[in-house]
RNA sequence: GGGCUCGUAGCUCAGUCGGUAGAGCGCACCCCUGAUAAGGGUGAGGUCACAGGUUCAAGUCCUGUCGGGCCCA
């Protein structure tokens, strides 16, 4: 510091003379927040009152009504990660907001606790641990009841843990009482739903391949499959085409021109097994296909291989005759080189063994003609769904084939009919070429031996099939309400689930596991499958009772304790007419889609639980991968069982990326833990809240520290107010607000304040979250601290202390902070708390059990608005004074042009105050803001203001006539 | 490959019906030291992803390209 400045700072000897006399700010409310101990303090505390129940009393009285929220149940496997926070946090901001703002919102947080990923795990630990293999003695049922405690256990250990992570977060839920799919009285109610469906005839039986394991005879998930490298036999074979000049036809052979041998189609497989049961030829519409003479063969290969095919088969005659689109080629009859009649299959076979079309032939190897079995493979079971070609599989759990294939194959292991088909072929000249090839094929990842495409019988609910109640099909019904009776949250989410509805295959409810609700089915001695509207809610009793453990130890008997076949006019006949009784039944083997589980908790939870007042609810709100998920598969059950849609809006938010917008990696990142140690979850709470969710969010340790920075301007902002109501006590000292003022500054920060309380409440009714925040936000940050607050700094620290003035401006500091701390409460349900309790001084109020508060009914002097204009011209004329070396604002006074005299609709004292200067003059023929210089005017040395009545006191001092009252000076 | 969707200041986001590009953070400079691990003032910053098109006028409407995301295949 230089000689003459510290001269001019120091020449106020005695500075601090009057700072005792000063009404200084005070207060007990921490500029460190300190979240992580206090917000455990916040959870006790309303855990200790019962916060959840206390809002459910005093629900009656909510004068909006009741608002139905239903939570998507997270799957109870693992600790919760970044993309739970935001939903999670949402969620909350919902329940709490709609709470604020007059609403009763009950909710009951749930679990998805069946299904593969848990099963998977624990599996994985008994193999590991050894103890598989006591398992495996077991008989079926009591093995299974084995693997499902084990289960059991595992949902309940995460539930557990989430429940936890959840409360750390600060969510309001009825924790005490959550819903869970494995509860009995839960899967009761699913099978209701699954009764319900029956009822309206959408559930039916039918073959679909599924990845399976021979060794083991059982299917296998995708989550239960190893690929490893694995050699196999690759076969290019001739079908020969049925009607040979129509072939030529196709591809514009003049009738002379015409070789005199049936032309072929060429295809190509690495499951020569399959072979036997091919029912069609896919080709790609786009793609060019050529009739190529072939070493004295003609055949059919797409246009851009023959040259790679003919070179692997070393051919010396190569000539290509024509060319033609694929669609040229739909339709075309051939025969089959294995076998002499189209296969039995289950479904409609009249398109067999010809050419159809599909997308995914590309021409990346093979020949461009796709060998397609309905009933070994995905794509070509949607190929014959799509085309109307039934599906067959001759293959037998173990692997062998059954008696449907020619006598040669019959009971042969399809891996050993290779090559005896492959030798067949080639007998009978239509093996092109052979190769040993080595490719990535899916294993067991229990016996690590080989899988295969095998059809089995799955249950389905057909979303063509006609309702009983109205004839319309689901698809119809999900399209129609999509259309008009659903709002969706953004409103692109209207377009996606249409286009997702329009796609959809029929719905495959069942799984081939242990760890689920099993579907309530018997098996007759004939080997059919039942399962009636009847029987199903028979069993749903049952379940609902003693859970579904109940299926594996009961007999079938028992289970139908409820069901009289002989009044089940769906019943089998022999069911029926008791040629067939309960006792000689056997229980299917199915347990049902976990998305059927989840996708029925409208009735679960929110149907049963209200006696079917919570129906349909008024929103769901989860990522936007749920417009495939549960909210379509809740749309479906919803429909199927009640004819309406379960939910009035969705509303969908993205996914979280990392800071360059790409998809998160799993072991990247921070962990929940170690984010709540770091920032606590009401500066998480205050991230989320500033998100664009509908979007894609980016996530980095530095935007929690930004979040970090703007929550502490936040509580600054509350605790600067705070320790300016110190002295404060509302019951005492609050002046009537209609007393105040229009012209004060006052009056100003109310109008501003019934402002963002609209503003606030306009965003959290359309869940714009982030307007909240920035509004709140700007409030705290633009409004509060450097406007109003920085203004009214002056009074409350000099002005008497019940000074009328000073009391107003206190009653207004109140009503602020009281209101911020409401308009806060869903976001930071912690701070606003703390600060709430500080504010009416009472350990035992509760921000959350109140509504906001009305319009102040103050409605400031429209001068203010031109006042504020004026402020700002006066602040940039104070920013080139600095240049003239009038530095301090309180050395300056500020000349603000009036030219309309307007701006005597506000009261000039806080003029001044809120320029932070010494004094304002009013100029009617001032064109632009001014600066006087006031340095040589006497400075108060209390007030520092040079505000032209500073004079010598009786003390001694040079005041102000403002502080010289203040301390009661002549 | 298909459906939906996103791309605006260094960062996070506004931008209504097509009409002169906005805010906060951060940054720079300054003030205050009586909100002090605080507070205040001022300022710099943009080829609105790219290329076409419609229009008197395009961040905004249309087509395509590039780059992300979700869901399918």
């Amino acid at each position: 510091m230089s000689a003459p400045e510290s001269q001019t700072k120091t020449a106020k000897p005695e500075k601090n003379r009057y700072k005792s006399t000063l009404n200084l700010p005070r207060t007990s409310f921490p500029m460190k927040a300190n979240l992580l101990q206090n917000e455990n303090q916040s959870t006790k505390r309303w855990d200790k009152m019962g916060l959840y129940q206390k809002l459910r009393d005093a629900g009656g009285s909510k004068p909006r009504g009741r608002f139905v929220f239903h939570d998507g149940p997270p799957y109870a496997n693992g600790s919760i990660h970044l993309g739970h926070l935001m939903n999670k946090c949402l969620k909350d901001f919902v329940v709490r907001s709609k709470t604020v703002m007059g609403f009763d919102v009950p909710y009951v947080p749930g679990w998805d606790c069946h299904g593969l990923p848990i099963e998977h795990k624990v599996m994985t630990g008994l193999v590991e641990s050894g103890k598989i293999k006591k398992l495996m003695d077991l008989e079926d049922d009591k093995r299974r009841v084995a693997i499902r405690r084990e289960c059991q256990k595992n949902a309940e250990k995460f539930h557990k843990l989430q429940t936890q992570q959840m409360q750390r977060l600060l969510t309001v839920a009825d924790y005490e009482n959550p819903y869970l799919t494995m509860k009995p009285e839960y899967e009761g109610a699913v099978l209701e739903v699954l009764g319900d469906l029956c009822a309206q005839g959408l559930v039916y039986r039918a073959l679909k391949p599924v990845h399976w394991s021979v060794d083991n005879e059982t299917a296998l998930a995708e989550a239960e499959l190893e690929y490893y490298d694995r050699e196999d036999l690759s076969v290019f074979v001739d079908f020969e085409c049925a009607d040979a000049a129509d072939v030529y036809g196709r591809f514009g052979i003049a009738e002379d021109e015409r070789p005199n041998t049936k032309p072929s189609l060429m295809i190509w497989t690495t499951t020569p097994w399959t072979l036997v049961a091919n029912m069609a030829v896919a080709v790609n519409e786009r793609f060019d296909y050529s009739l190529v003479r072939v070493d004295g063969n003609v055949t059919v290969l797409a246009s851009g291989l023959v040259e790679q095919v003919t070179k692997q088969a070393k051919s010396e005659e190569v000539e290509v005759l024509a060319t033609v689109k694929g669609t040229e080629l739909l339709g075309v009859r051939y025969t089959s080189p294995v076998r002499e009649d189209v296969p039995p299959a289950d479904g409609p076979v009249d398109k067999a063994w010809s050419v159809v079309a599909a997308e995914y032939v590309t021409l990346e190897d093979g020949t461009g003609l796709v060998h397609t079995a309905t009933g070994h493979g995905a794509d070509d079971y949607q190929t014959g769904l799509r085309e109307g070609i039934g599906v067959y599989c001759p293959v037998k759990g173990d692997g062998t084939y059954d008696d449907t294939v020619p006598e040669w194959l019959r009971g042969q292991n399809v891996f050993e009919a290779n090559e005896k088909v492959a030798k067949k072929l080639k007998e009978s000249g239509h093996l092109f070429h052979e190769n040993r090839f080595m490719h990535s094929y899916p294993h067991d990842w229990r016996s690590k031996g080989p899988v295969i495409f095998r059809a089995t019988e799955q249950w389905f609910v057909g979303v063509d099939r006609p309702t009983v109640r109205d004839g319309k099909d689901l698809r119809q019904l999900a399209m129609e309400q999509t259309e008009r009776d659903v709002e969706y949250i953004p409103a692109w989410g209207k377009n996606r689930m249409r286009g997702m509805l329009e796609s959809r295959p029929d719905w495959c409810i069942s799984r081939q596991r242990s760890w689920g609700l099993p579907i309530p089915s018997f098996v007759m001695e004939s080997g059919e499958s039942f399962m009636t509207e009847q029987s199903c809610r028979a069993v749903a009793r049952v379940i609902a009772e003693k859970g579904s453990d109940a299926w594996f130890t009961m007999t079938p008997e028992d289970l139908l304790v409820h069901y009289d076949a002989s009044l089940d006019s769906e019943a089998p006949q022999e069911l029926r007419d008791r040629v067939l009784t309960p006792a000689a039944l056997t229980k299917g083997n199915d347990i049902l889609d976990v998305w059927f589980e989840s996708g029925s908790s409208w009735n679960a939870v929110m149907r049963q639980r209200s006696g079917g007042e919570d129906f349909p609810v008024e929103l769901y709100l989860e990522g936007s991968d749920q417009h495939r998920g549960w909210f379509q598969l809740a749309l479906l059950t919803g429909l199927g069982s009640r004819g309406v849609a379960p939910f009035k809006a969705l509303l969908t938010h993205g996914f979280m990326v990392n800071k360059d917008g790409k998809k998160l990696s799993k072991s990247s990142g921070d962990t929940i833990e170690e984010l709540f140690k770091e920032f606590g979850a009401d500066v998480l709470r205050w991230w989320v809240s500033s998100l664009a969710y509908e979007n894609d969010v980016k996530v980095d340790h530095e935007f929690f520290k930004g979040a970090g920075e703007s929550y502490r301007k936040v509580r600054n902002t509350l605790r600067f107010m705070l320790s300016n109501l110190d002295d404060f006590d509302a019951g005492k000292d609050a002046v009537d607000l209609a007393s105040v003022s229009p012209a004060s500054v006052d009056a100003w920060a109310l109008g501003e304040l019934d402002r963002v309380t609209a503003e606030v409440c306009s965003a959290y009714d359309r869940y714009q979250f982030k307007h909240a925040h920035n509004a709140l936000y700007n409030f705290c940050n633009d409004t509060l601290s450097s406007v109003y607050l920085a203004a009214v700094k002056d009074r409350l620290y000099c002005d008497k202390v019940d000074s009328p003035r000073r009391r107003r401006t206190q009653t207004v500091l109140h009503r602020i902070t009281d209101q911020l701390c409401r308009l806060l409460s869903p976001v930071l349900c912690h701070t606003s708390d703390e600060a709430f309790r500080s504010l009416h001084g009472d350990d035992d109020a509760c921000v959350h059990l109140v509504e906001l508060l009305p319009e102040s009914g103050v409605k400031p002097a429209e001068a203010w608005e031109r006042a504020m204009v004026a402020r700002d011209a006066g602040l940039l004329a104070i920013e080139s004074a600095k240049a003239t070396g009038v530095e301090n604002p309180m050395d300056a006074g500020v000349v603000l042009a009036d030219s309309d005299g307007s701006l005597d609709g506000v009261d000039l004292p806080d003029l001044v105050d809120l320029l932070g200067v010494s004094s304002v003059t009013l100029d009617k023929d001032a064109q632009a803001a001014s600066v006087q210089d006031l340095r040589d005017r006497p400075r108060c040395e209390r007030s520092w203001k040079r505000d032209g009545t500073v004079r010598e006191r009786s003390d001694g001092g040079m005041l102000s006539d403002r502080d010289a009252e203040a301390l009661g000076l002549e």
